[in-house]
DNA sequence: TCTAGCCTTTCATACAGCATGATAGTATGA
DNA sequence: TCATACTATCATGCTGTATGAAAGGCTAGA
C-alpha cells in the first residue's frame, strides 16, 4: 500500500489554487475569486483557505490585500526570505559587499557568455539613461537607471537562481545604505567603469568585464569605509 | 503622529513568538507551548495564532505536529523557498553549481586569509573522518564528515551573511541531489582535492586553494551531467 | 508475565458564524 | 459643483465546537 495522506488540507488547497491559476493563464497583477467563492469551490472552510493563502503569500506567489482581494504577484520558481538582524552597520555593509562581489562577479562572467544582443541593446539604454541622469543632477532617475542596467545583467546570466540571490542580498543592502555620496562622486569614480563594463560584455571578453566590475565594487568598498 | 499599526496582527505576533523563541534560548528541538496557552499570553484568537505559526513554518524555523505540539526547528536568517516543483532536476542542480562555484569560491578565498589555527585543525579532523568512512565504504558517515568540512571552512570566513546563504543553497541543492555515485568514484574523483585544498589553507596559498575547489566543482559538475 | 485492546489526555486541525475594517463606487444634498 | 454619506465588496480577526492524531496508562485475557 502507498503512503496514504498526510498532507495538511491547507497545503492541498495550496496546490489545488496554484493549479488554477496556472490553468486560467493568470498572469501577474490578476485578481483571484474572493475567498467566499474559492471556499465553496474548493469545499473547504474558510480558516484553512485562509492558511492556503498565506502560505502562498509567504512564498511571493499572491498578495492579498484588505478590502480589495487576492492577487497574484509572482510566479518565479524560487522565494527568498531574509530576516537579517544587524548590529553594525558598516560590517555588515562589508560582509555584504564581498557576497555581492561573489555573486555579482559571477553573473557578469556569464552575462558575456549569454547575454543577447537584445540585452546588450537594453543594457545600453539603460546605462545612457544613467548618464543623462547623474549629468542632470537627478539621483532618483540616476539610481533607477542604474539599478535597472544591473538587472538587465542578472537577466542575462539565464540563471534564475543566481538571479533571485542577487535581488534578495540588494534588496539587504540598500536598505542599510542611505548612499552618502553625491552625484560628482559617482560620476568620477563609479561611472566609467559602468561604461567599459558595458564594452567588455560586447566584445565578449570576459577578463576585461571581470577588472572593471571590480573598479565598481572597489568604489563601492571606499564609500563604505567612509561612513 | 506616527505611522499607525498596519501590519496584520498574525505577522506581529510571528515576531513576537520569535522574540519569545530568542528570550528563553530554545535550541533546535525544543516545544513551544501549546495554541491554547500562546493563543492567551498574546491575546490573540486562534485562527490568528495558527497563521503566526504558520508564517513561521514556512520560514522553517518551526515544524508543527499534529498531536504532539510545536517545536522549533531553526532560526536561519536566509531561506530560500523553491515554489513548485522543479521541472527539470538537472538543470536546477547546474544553476545551483553555478552558485555554489561563486559563493563557495569566494568562501574558500577568505578562510584561506582568515582561518584559525583552532579552524585549520578542525578541518583536518574532518577531512580524517571522511577518509576513514570513504575507506570503509559507511556513504553516511563519509557526507556528514564531507559537510562538517565545509562547513568548517565557511566558518573560518568570518562573514555571516556569506556562510548563512551559502547554507541555505546547500539545503536545496541537496534537496535535489540524490548522489548517483558509488564511493570508489568520490574516492578517485573528489577526495584528493579535498586533501589539496586543505594544504592550500594551511599554506595560505589562495590560488592553490581556488585551483584545488574549481577541482571539486567540476567533479560535482560531471556527476551532475551523468544524471 | 506479557500484551492486545480500550480509555484518557494533550494537542493540532478544521469548520461555521459573527463582528470589524478597509476600499471604492455611487448617490445625496447644500 | 463638490464634499459628505451610503453601500457593496472583500479581507481580517475572534470564538465555540467537533474531529483527529499521538502517546501514555490501565485492564483483561492468554
Amino acid at each position: 500500500m502507498k503512503t496514504m495522506k498526510k498532507e495538511r488540507l491547507s497545503e492541498m488547497a495550496a496546490k489545488e489554487i496554484k493549479a488554477y491559476m496556472k490553468e486560467r493563464h493568470l498572469k501577474e497583477g490578476d485578481k483571484l475569486p474572493p475567498v467566499s467563492e474559492l471556499m465553496e469551490t474548493l469545499g473547504i472552510g474558510r480558516s484553512t483557505l485562509r492558511e492556503a493563502l498565506q502560505l502562498l503569500e509567504s512564498r511571493g506567489a499572491l498578495q492579498v490585500l484588505n478590502g480589495k482581494g487576492t492577487f497574484v504577484k509572482d510566479i518565479k520558481p524560487f522565494h527568498i526570505q531574509t530576516s537579517i538582524e544587524i548590529d553594525n552597520k558598516k560590517d555588515f555593509l562589508l560582509e555584504a559587499l564581498e557576497v555581492r562581489k561573489a555573486l555579482e562577479g559571477k553573473a557578469v562572467d556569464l552575462a558575456v557568455v549569454h547575454a543577447s544582443d537584445t540585452e546588450v541593446n537594453r543594457m545600453q539604454t539603460h546605462l545612457n539613461r544613467y548618464v543623462e541622469a547623474l549629468k542632470n543632477n537627478e539621483r532618483e532617475k540616476a539610481n533607477a537607471a542604474d539599478a535597472d542596467f544591473h538587472q538587465t545583467i542578472y537577466q542575462a546570466t539565464k540563471n534564475e537562481l543566481l538571479k533571485s540571490i542577487i535581488d534578495s542580498v540588494w534588496d539587504s543592502f540598500y536598505e542599510f545604505w542611505n548612499e552618502p555620496f553625491g552625484v560628482e562622486d559617482i560620476f568620477d569614480t563609479s561611472y566609467p567603469y559602468h561604461e567599459t563594463l558595458l564594452q567588455a560584455i560586447k566584445e565578449r571578453d570576459s577578463e576585461k568585464a571581470a577588472a572593471a566590475f571590480q573598479q565598481i565594487m572597489e568604489s563601492v568598498r571606499s564609500s563604505i569605509e567612509n561612513i
